[in-house]
DNA sequence: AAAGTGACCTCCT
DNA sequence: CAGGAGGCCACTT
């Protein structure tokens, strides 16, 4: 298991409508204060199916890097699930925020196939 | 192989 | 709110 697929794993779990921040996500794959890395992972996603767009910085900000057309589509497909945000730049992370994986991350590693409960990334949109 | 540098961050002044 | 330092990983000397 490598440091961007315990960090691939992580996002794929958030749900649709909900947004998480590097730090936590780092942490919860088991890398805390790996934030930034954290970032560079998804900045290199191939993956399609791990919704990166739900992962913001700590002050509820969608962060500038990747490729120039990023950010503005974070912000379209946070929109669309229902997010809202401010003229600031900012959402309200208090209600959007992700609680975190309710299993135990352990459970997950061991199994071979992803667990059916985890939802495809764009299910809804297009 | 080891050290340096940069990155979609965070936290603490 | 701005600025600076810290910490993790990956890529490059």
């Amino acid at each position: 298991m490598t440091f961007k697929e315990s960090i691939y794993r992580v996002v794929r779990m958030i749900p649709k409508g909900k947004v998480s921040t590097y730090g936590e996500v780092a942490t919860w794959a088991g890398f805390p204060g790996a934030a930034r890395a954290c970032g560079r992972a998804l900045k290199e996603l191939e993956d399609p199916g791990v919704p990166w767009h739900r992962v913001i910085n700590s002050q509820g900000k969608i962060s500038g890097g990747g490729s120039l057309d990023r950010p503005s589509t974070q912000r379209t497909l946070l929109t669309v699930e229902g997010v809202k945000f401010r003229r600031s730049g900012t959402c309200d992370l208090r209600k959007h925020r992700w609680e975190g994986p309710a299993e135990p991350l352990e459970e997950i590693e061991s199994s071979e196939e992803p667990p059916p409960w985890i939802m495809p990334a764009f299910e809804g949109l297009e």
